[in-house]
RNA sequence: GGGCGAUUGGCUCAGUUGGUUAGAGCAUCUCGCUUACACCGAGAGGGUCGGGGGUUCGAGUCCCUCAUCGCCCACCA
């Protein structure tokens, strides 16, 4: 190795000193970006799922973004116009917090105090200082999306699309208005949606209230509840109709204590005797079941909480209290009044608002929302005719549970940041849909009077999200884009948003996109289901909890590609994965054994490139060719199958246990050899295709390696001598590797036998504990004839890598005295030790081995034995197993003759 | 209540359609700084595959059941 190279090329991978500058590069380049005029090769399209612009990378990102990197790298190098577009989501609760939170810091002020618009330039302001954090985090990672087409969900063009698809949705009837029984969230003071509430344990009390009979003085019905102040709303009480308890009292009148407003008892099957007192309290204002209940049974729909949770008027006297000031006034009074039966602790489940973390306060109010059962359909039926295919498969049922139950998606939130309702009305409240701003004044579109007001509400974020697959492309506009890069192949997300954006994606697709033949809509073919990152107890990471792993730090301590790396090698398929940060060792340690092989075979390129010459033709070259097409073969179809683990995997091996531990290892041989010779020499010319054969395996484990390690190997391909690299300047831009079908079983199954010659030279070498500056003679008996000329052939080789001066090879050699001696399924090896060594450890080592193959010999002999093994297994497992057998007995009779050879030398 | 995952050497995990003496990395022990790499190399020890039952000539691999852990859906006031 010359003295220029090693001394450009560090001893360790230092990838701060590269990531920066390589990634300027690609974009400088334009390599991320598709070429502007299609050029014929098929396309390939993938949609990040944007992030929330107020977010921060985590560990999911890093994982579910490494995934659709690898995936579109390895597509652009098969042959593909790749295209990858990034983008944020505006999330609007999450983004409007944040600045409020900000706005009351900094400026002492609400939202309410500025004004909506004053407050929305807030927004706009913190999301052109902020909004790029998770983007450019992600160029971090490595990530080649076309930045030149980065969306935002908030965007004016994404705008239309939304106002669009929502004007489409209102003229087809598919959007109503009403007062439902909503998931109000009194901290953020708006209504969320079903999928954004979560259950989660508590502990709790159940209080027993007593509500006096009519008429009936000293009779009452007890009722149980968790939440006593929403009493005030009760307009019944429910019973099972078959309870004998309270036969007698159906269809009479309770009167509800402190209030004095008369209910009924109802009897309603959905009331469970066995729960509380049977009876159950009816508030449809407050309760989901209980609105159904009151529905059955014209009960009236009390309101009694405000928007902030504070008691409304129609609570009476208790009006304006808090909830946890109410209820505890009241239960004094029920208290008082003998009311209060009893109260008990309990443990049940609380419904918490996502956002927001707080209880979630059922309550009724006026919202807009969706049909969504006709949209469902299509969105079945993608996956029952292929066009949509959930990976991990179980994910299937769990996409088409929610489709068949789908129900209304309420979409209003009462919130500033995010698209506007596109609904205007008259001052009679007529509402008219517009896929223009209509002027205050203007004609109403459906009664001509005066427009007098916008509806206030913002959408849901999802209703921006759900057209992320072509709103990205330019839709509604039929852009050439559209037409160019739709539908996308791959979309990759965490499970937890199946239900809100996967599914809702599907539907939308479907729904919106009736410019496309049906068999054209369905937004990607592959919907990829990654694993969740656990922290190293197996517990979810959470800010919270404060377990989580920050990515950036981790690619600042351990180079982007170590992270990318070791999250695809340790996640299999959808697999929860448990991660420590020593685990991104794995990849550091990877990486750097890939740089300095690098090093190794750069260093013999350097000064001389022979890319003309024919590689080298000895054992260990066929071998390692045919590895290196095994590896390609291996590696692309597990990308194909978007199997991130196997892949990463299959490199591994290839590089370390392949190339580096016996190719590399074998070629300094003939290296070494060549360089003694001299110039002009034949040995000189076998070192150079040995070389060659060096430069070319580097190259295309270069590109192999690239899609997961895109920093390493692009620094390594900049110091390839341009011949290796086909003359593509970027390794990034060059294609994959053909894998030509060069599989050579012959040499791999010989070289097999050499790996185990020389294992057993090894082993007996560490027995007779040989220091490895010591080169000893020895000897291989081949037992196999057919093996015999082949590992005559491989003697140097094998001679070298067992670190023995010199190689006897033979067919039955006679034991020579005071050998060690080991033996692999092809023969005995011998090295002589002097008479002073104790073979005990030798002896130990052989009685062992013996007795595992033994055993083995021993396990196949019953199945031999066995008339229905020979009747019913397929004839070539009995073959294998017959030759399985053949040759564990002859390794069993070479231990045993070594053995007994021992004995006479000890 | 329903569904889905997981349970393999000390740790983290692989084990295709049931058929080699169950593999890898980390950790451990021994030897070695052999001019690519000590973030390295060589060698070794260590598991009978959560428990039980079944199917089969044969099961870590299929079926049933139980246990433990985790997740999702529904949700009893």
């Amino acid at each position: 190795m010359t003295e220029t190279l090693a001394s450009r090329l560090p001893t360790r991978f230092q990838p701060a000193d590269f990531e920066g500058g390589i990634y300027a590069r690609w974009l400088a380049a334009g390599l991320f970006t598709p070429p502007a005029e299609p050029s014929g090769r098929p396309t390939f399209t993938v949609m990040i799922p944007p992030p929330n612009v107020t977010g921060v990378l985590h560990m999911g990102h890093a994982l579910n973004n490494t995934m659709q990197d690898i995936v579109v790298r390895h597509r652009r190098m098969t042959g593909f116009e790749v295209l990858w577009v990034p983008g944020t989501d505006h999330a609007g609760i999450a983004t409007q917090a944040v600045v409020e939170k900000r706005l009351l810091e900094e400026q002492g002020k609400t939202r309410e105090e500025i004004g909506r618009e004053a407050f929305l330039a807030e927004v706009w302001k913190w999301k052109e200082k902020h909004g790029d954090t998770i983007l450019e985090q992600l160029k971090r990672l490595g990530s080649s999306c076309d930045w030149t087409r980065t969306r935002f969900t908030f965007d004016a063009d994404m705008s239309a699309g939304v106002r669009e698809a929502f004007v489409r949705l209102w003229e087809k009837g598919h959007v109503y208005r009403g007062a439902r029984l909503v998931n109000w969230d009194c901290a953020l003071q708006t209504a969320v949606s079903d999928d954004e509430i979560e259950y989660v344990p508590m502990k709790g009390k159940l209080y027993y209230l007593r509500y006096p009979v009519q008429g009936q003085s000293g009779r009452f019905v007890t009722v149980a509840t968790t939440r006593p102040e929403t009493m005030l709303g009760d307009s019944g009480v429910a019973v099972h109709p078959e309870d004998e308890r309270y036969a007698d009292l159906v269809g009479k009148t309770l009167v509800l204590p402190l209030v004095g407003r008369e209910i009924p008892v109802v009897a309603d099957t959905s009331v469970d005797p066995q729960f509380g007192t049977g009876a159950v309290k009816v508030t449809p204002g407050h309760d989901p079941a209980d609105y159904e209940r009151g529905a059955r049974h014209g009960l009236a729909i009390i309101n009694v909480l405000e928007r902030d949770g504070r008691i409304a008027e129609e609570g009476g006297a208790y009006a304006g209290l808090t909830r946890e000031a109410a209820r505890k006034r009241l239960l004094a009074e029920f208290e008082d009044l003998g009311l209060l039966e009893k109260v008990e602790d309990i443990q049940h489940n609380v419904a918490v608002s996502d956002r927001s973390k707080t209880a979630i306060e059922p309550l009724v109010s006026e919202q807009w929302f969706v049909r969504m059962k006709p949209l469902a359909g299509p969105a079945i039926r993608a996956v029952a005719d292929g066009s949509l295919t959930l990976k991990p498969q179980r994910w299937t049922k769990v996409y088409l549970d929610w489709l068949e139950n789908v129900h209304d998606w309420c979409i209003s939130r009462q919130l500033w940041w995010g698209h506007r309702i596109p609904v205007w009305y008259d001052d009679d409240g007529v509402p008219a849909a517009s896929r223009t701003d209509l002027e205050i004044g203007s004609p109403h579109p459906a009664t001509g009077k005066p427009v007098v007001r916008q509806d206030p509400d913002v959408l849901d974020t999802w209703a921006s999200s759900w057209l992320w697959p072509f709103s990205t492309l330019g839709w509604p506009d039929k852009t050439t884009d559209l037409g160019r890069f739709y539908p996308t192949q791959f979309l990759s997300t965490a499970r937890d948003i199946i239900y809100l954006w996967v599914a809702r994606m599907v539907m939308a697709s479907y729904e919106f996109l009736d410019h496309l033949p049906v068999e054209r809509r369905c937004p990607f073919a592959t919907c990829f289901i990654h694993a969740t990152v656990l922290d190293g107890q197996g517990r979810r990471m959470s800010k919270s909890l404060g377990n989580g792993i920050d990515p950036v730090e981790m690619i600042d301590r351990y180079g982007a590609d170590a992270v990318r790396y070791s999250l695809m090698i340790l996640t299999r398929e959808g697999q929860d994965v448990k991660l420590a940060e020593n685990r991104f060792e794995l990849g550091q340690r990877f990486c750097n054994k890939i740089w300095n092989a690098a090093r190794f075979v750069l260093g013999h390129l350097d000064g001389d490139v022979e890319i003309d010459l024919l590689e080298a033709d000895a054992l260990e070259d066929r071998w390692i060719r045919s590895r290196r097409a095994a590896a390609i073969a291996e590696v692309g179809a597990a990308l194909e199958e978007y199997q991130f683990h196997d892949a990463a995997q299959a490199l591994y091996r290839f590089v370390w246990n392949d190339f580096c531990d016996w190719y590399v290892e074998a070629a300094k041989r003939r290296l070494r050899i060549g360089a003694d010779a001299g110039p002009g020499t034949p040995e000189a010319a076998d070192a150079a295709r040995v070389r060659r054969t060096l430069g070319s395996t580097l190259a295309d484990l270069l590109r192999l390696l690239h899609p997961f390690t895109p920093f390493l190997t692009e620094a390594l391909w900049e110091a390839l001598p341009a011949p290796f690299r086909g003359g593509v300047e970027f390794c990034m831009a060059s294609s994959w590797p053909d894998s030509g079908n060069a599989r050579d079983e012959e040499a791999e199954d010989v070289f097999a036998r050499v790996q185990d010659a020389v294992r057993a030279f090894r082993n007996v070498r560490a027995l007779l504990e040989v220091p490895p500056s010591e080169h000893p003679e020895g000897t291989l008996s081949v037992e196999v004839p057919a093996l015999q000329a082949s590992l005559a052939a491989a003697g140097p080789a094998l001679a070298f890598l067992a670190g023995l001066g010199k190689l006897e090879v033979g067919v039955d050699l006679a034991r020579p005295a005071h050998n060690g001696t080991d033996a692999f399924a092809g023969g005995a090896v011998f090295v002589p030790f002097g008479a002073d060594t104790d073979p005990e450890k030798l002896r130990i080592s052989l009685e062992r081995k013996l007795e595992k193959t033994s055993r083995g010999i021993s396990g196949i002999d019953k199945k031999l034995a066995n008339e229905n093994f020979l009747a019913k297994a397929d004839p070539e497992t009995v073959k294998s197993e017959r030759e399985r057998r053949e040759a564990l007995a002859l390794e069993a009779a070479i231990l045993a003759s070594n053995l007994e050879g021992l004995d006479q030398n000890g």
